[in-house]
DNA sequence: GAAGCATAAAATTTATAAATCATTTGCAGG
DNA sequence: CCTGCAAATGATTTATAAATTTTATGCTTC
């Protein structure tokens, strides 16, 4: 057995997708698990993703296998080492200084220029946005942090809502990747990061600002959103 | 045989790449060649890419093609179509324009802020560069255009070099990944934009505002130089 | 007789399994 | 500490099966 992790046992994996996943291939379908079990952090940072471990947890062939490993490769968020396969793509301090520096740059970039090209139905649709994530709990249990996927789900709409306006669906796609890759290091420290801050009046304060046409507050309300995101994580001792 | 495109012999396609593959894994031998194919347009723009016909062509089996076509839809050079396969990414005007606007923003970003890190180190390796680029014809023949694999290479360096000291792998990494894509463009009608300008002075003027520390007149150079690119290609009537 | 639709047949993609080849890795012996 | 062997692992091929899309066919209806 795979040591520093116990064996995940085909249901209960089963059991971390909220809905069915209902996908016509099994490629797909190995790439949701696989990436939700990557974000989570159930596979660690640094594990090595052997084969025939996949094939017995997840019940696929190596096929699917392979190409969802390569997709997930392409995101940064596993790693392909030149015939000594695949590992969880390991985190680091400098990584998330790093990634969190360039989502700074890209979304401040995007958001000047979704703000530029600003139109009535995208401020609706911001405002739309916002309203369904400041509806949602952001734990399931107000003692305790238990991750609320809705939530998550929301807030991710939310951030791309923000800059869906820019006018480019590359610089769109390169958001979402770092997104991705920095959703993994908060969800890695979350239970230090929760509840630090009210990250609901940083979201009202960014919705305010672009409805006001103020640029510059809004881009410096976003980085100091995404920056405090960081430093809290940074904190961690754990990482 | 497959209409539209010849049946590449093996040695032929052996012969695109300037130095032997050496590669350890037939994966990443695959993924260049196709790569180079893709690029040179010798894969047409939204060709099918059948299993069949790139097992024969390719002289490969199954797993390690659908690997390499893994990799190459996560660049935006192959697409793959749920239960029908891969085909080769289709080229458009608008797409042309959208990689170039988001090429031009990321770009200038990148070069404004290596300049902020500017260091003598980043400076004499631009300069080495673009000496080299200097001295390579970009025709080898002078008549009438022949692509120089040297001069693409060392154009590729140079630009990139341009960006290297920004202080961001993921940027770097997002506009290599444009100008992967931009190039092909410019592989497709390289007959009609050959020999339309002087990119050797470009290139100069680009180096010595950079030198001079004029931040300002560098990005305007450089965004002038990829809208210029852009817009020759634009004219082309065979797009 | 032509258009539309359902069904059947063919082609193609996707997936599995088994076997082979190549490389890396751990370990023992020098 | 280095060398070389052996086992483990990854990479690749081949063959085959399952699932899905595409194409062809024939029937009904207007």
């Amino acid at each position: 057995m795979a040591p520093g992790l116990s064996q995940p046992d085909p249901a209960e994996v089963q059991s971390l997708r909220m809905n069915a996943p209902a996908s016509s291939t099994r490629t797909l379908d190995l790439y949701d698990k696989l990436r939700e079990d990557l974000l989570s952090g159930r596979l660690k940072p640094g594990q090595k993703l052997q084969m025939r471990f996949l094939m017995e947890a997840y019940q696929a062939g190596q096929t699917p296998l392979r190409e969802a490993l390569n997709r997930l490769t392409a995101e940064g968020l596993v790693e392909a080492r030149e015939q000594r396969g695949f590992l969880v793509a390991p985190v680091s301090r400098s990584e998330l200084r790093e990634l969190t520096m360039t989502r700074c740059w890209l979304e401040a970039l995007a958001l000047r220029k979704a703000m530029e090209a600003a139109t009535p139905a995208w401020e609706e649709e911001l405002v739309v946005a916002h309203h369904r994530l400041s509806r949602t709990p952001r734990s399931l249990n107000p003692e305790q942090f238990e991750d609320n996927p809705d939530w998550e789900r929301l807030h991710r709409i939310f951030h791309r809502t923000l800059i869906s306006q820019c006018g480019s669906a590359p610089l769109i796609g390169f958001c979402d990747q770092l997104a991705d890759r920095l959703y993994r290091y908060r969800r890695l420290s979350i239970r230090h990061a929760f509840p630090s801050r009210k990250v609901a009046d940083e979201h009202q304060a960014i919705v305010t600002a672009v409805l006001d046409r103020d640029v510059e507050r809004a881009v410096e309300l976003l980085m100091r959103h995404y920056q405090q995101t960081a430093d809290v994580i940074l904190e961690d001792p754990s990482l």
